[in-house]
Parts: C-alpha cells; sequence; structure tokens
DNA sequence: GTTAAAATTGAACGGTCGTTCAAGTTATTT
DNA sequence: AAATAACTTGAACGACCGTTCAATTTTAAC
C-alpha cells in the first residue's frame, strides 16, 4: 500500500557496471554516477546502500553477462574448443572497441584495489573463480569429444587460458592489431598445452 | 650562492614509486606522498611540478630497475634464456611477497587510466616497449647462441613473453603458489613458441 | 477523499583532493 | 656582517568526495 513504481533496477546497474568499468572504481565518483544513471544520492543509497555495495552489483552483473555469453556460444557452436577460442577472441578483440574498456574489469579491480577494500577483492577473485570453472566445465566437454587429450588436467588448462586472456587484453591496450591479436589467439589454441 | 642543502632527489622518487606502485595513482593522494616522502607541498611542487609529473618520473624510475635487473641478470649467468626465465620468475613470483605490488606498475598503470591521463598513458607505453626492447635484444643473443630457433620473429617472442609475465602477474593476485607459478614458467621456456 | 507508507529529491555535512604562495629559513657570496 | 638567492614551510584555496536526511511527491489501500 505504496507507492511502487520505480526505476529499471537491472537497468541501472547495467549503466553503474559500464561507468565502473570504464573508469574503475576509484576514478568514478558517485556524482559521475548520479549522472550516468540519473538518480538522486539519496534514492542510489536507500537502493544500494553504498559505492562499494554498488561496485559490487556492478561486479556480479559483469560477471553474469561472461558466463550468458559463453552459455550462448555454447548453443551456437557444436566445438566446445571452438567455443572457447570464440569466446576468448571476443574478450580479446571486440572489447577493444565495443566494450566500455578492453580490459576485463575483474583483471582492472585485482589489480587497482589494495587490502584498504579487501571484501570487494574477495568478491572479484570469487568471480574469477567461477569464470574459470566455466571453461573447466567446457574443457571437460571438449575432452570427452576427443578435441583435448584426457591427460590434461582441466584445471591446470583453465588456469592457462584465464593468463592467456589477462596477459592479452594487457597487451591490447598497447597494440591493439586485431590481426595480430587474432593470429595469437589461433596459435594458443593450436599449440601446448592444447 | 643560495642554499644549496636539499633532500636526496633519487631517495625521494624512490619512496614515491614505491607509494604509487601500491596504490596506483588515483588512490594515492599527495597527502599520502607527503607523509611517505617527508616533503611539504611547497617543495614537492617546486622540486617536480604536479603529481602527474611526479609519477611520470616513477613510472621512469620502475623502468630503470626493470631494465637495470635486466642487465645485472645479464652479467650473472652465461645463458641469454637463463636471463629471460630469471627475470620472469623474479618479476611473478618474488614481486608477489617482496615488492609494493605484484602486478607490474606499467601495466596497473595502463589498466587503471583512461584517456583523461592520455599523456600519463602515453608514457607507460614507452616504457612497455622499452622493455620489449631489451627482451628482444636477450632473444636474438639467444639465437646466436642457438637456445632459440633463428626462424623465429624476435619480436613476436618477446611480445610473447611481455603477454606471459602480465598475465601471470595477474593471476598471482587470485593465486599465489609459488610451486605453481615456477612450474607454469618452466613451461613457457620448455615449449611453443620457444 | 483521506490516509499512510514507500520512493524521491536536493541541499547540506564534514572531510579530502591537488595546488598555490606569502613568509620564513638557510647557505653562499661579497 | 650584510646582502642575496635558493629552498622550505604550512596555512589556505576552491573543488569535489561519499554520504545523510528532512521535506516532498507519488501511489495503493481503505
Amino acid at each position: 500500500m505504496a507507492k511502487v513504481a520505480k526505476f529499471d533496477r537491472q537497468e541501472v546497474i547495467d549503466k553503474a557496471t559500464n561507468l565502473y568499468w570504464k573508469k574503475g572504481f576509484h576514478a568514478t565518483s558517485m556524482r559521475h554516477l548520479q549522472d550516468e544513471i540519473d538518480m538522486r544520492p539519496g534514492s542510489i543509497y536507500a537502493a544500494f546502500g553504498s559505492k562499494d555495495e554498488l561496485f559490487k552489483e556492478a561486479l556480479k552483473h559483469y560477471k553474469n553477462m561472461a558466463i550468458t555469453q559463453i552459455q550462448q556460444l555454447r548453443t551456437d557452436l557444436d566445438s566446445p574448443m571452438e567455443v572457447l577460442k570464440a569466446f576468448v577472441k571476443i574478450q580479446v578483440i571486440d572489447a577493444q572497441n565495443k566494450a566500455p574498456n578492453g580490459m576485463c574489469m575483474l583483471s582492472k579491480t585485482i589489480g587497482e584495489l589494495t587490502e584498504d577494500n579487501q571484501d570487494l577483492i574477495d568478491a572479484t577473485k570469487s568471480h574469477v573463480s567461477e569464470i574459470a570453472c566455466a571453461f573447466v566445465e567446457l574443457i571437460i566437454e571438449a575432452q570427452a569429444l576427443d578435441e583435448i587429450k584426457k591427460t590434461k588436467s582441466a584445471e591446470d588448462l583453465a588456469i592457462h587460458l584465464q593468463i592467456q586472456i589477462a596477459g592479452l587484453r594487457t597487451f591490447a591496450k598497447v597494440d591493439n592489431d586485431s590481426v595480430k591479436l587474432a593470429a595469437i589467439i589461433d596459435d594458443i589454441f593450436k599449440h601446448y598445452p592444447f
């Protein structure tokens, strides 16, 4: 029995995610966010609690987008290996031009934050692990289809992939050459340890 | 014909570098720096001009430390390949516990900053390229000694190495397992593309 | 139509930011 | 000893930070 018409929470989180992703945690002020999501401070704090809590929502949303992306590719493509490769290419190459920031938001956050924001670091690490799990699932599927040798550790390969993605997205900010990046990614899946 | 006794400029830059490296550009305030280097704002601004200019000095000092590290290893070790591997291990493994920040300061900066600080990004990229050049030199030496096939592009291998370092240092912040990291690094030099 | 709860507003809070500069201190030259 | 130039100090500036909250508006229930 009260007012109920409200902002679209998901749309607000999406916009906040894009701003945090673009500028990073420290360089994003609540006033920037107010402008971006068109809400007044009172409403934001009523809905999300604090800058930190809103950032946690953004991290979760970012992780969810990645997981959704993987699931989408899995329905589009037959081969789990092709899913992995397509995902890496999207994250590394497409993100440089289309995304708010070419860097992975999780890597960026792990790089930016210190123990002053330990809870945000912990949340970030947990999302990184969740994405690694999605990789492991795909690798196990690929092994079942004999796309990858069954002697390989799926967990180690997943870690290897995450290292490649983090490294490539950093390198791409220095030298954003789509052709060169695509060649490197093809090589990653063609040679050891795959 | 005036006062000349002063602070030790190199020591000040070193302390400033450590703080910037630890906390990042945005999270490091001039007041933090004042405490760290024990100088009053007027002196800092007289000596360095601005927060940005001091940061540029820090970036340069960081790059110089890396180059010096490589030169030191080159005199200590006979094999250029061993120099590269030792350098990677120091940067990835030792830095997690001993350095102000496990992340590479250059990667961290490239990740953190936006076009709002384009000049700082440009300075950072230039230092990254300079380190790549040092890698290229070592790789060419290794090729002369038949440690690496002469058919390989030294520039491509140097890029490969930088991607691995950036990726590994990010991963190490999530899972700081020295043994696992050392194994991964050994693998990097054992298999393709080396 | 009245009531009451929920949602929204925006001014304001104390604090910190990067930076400046007049005043003071120090060492060298005459 | 006096003059002068280099260097240091720290209070202060306006701007912006994350956050609060009393006042207002909106909506559903009666």
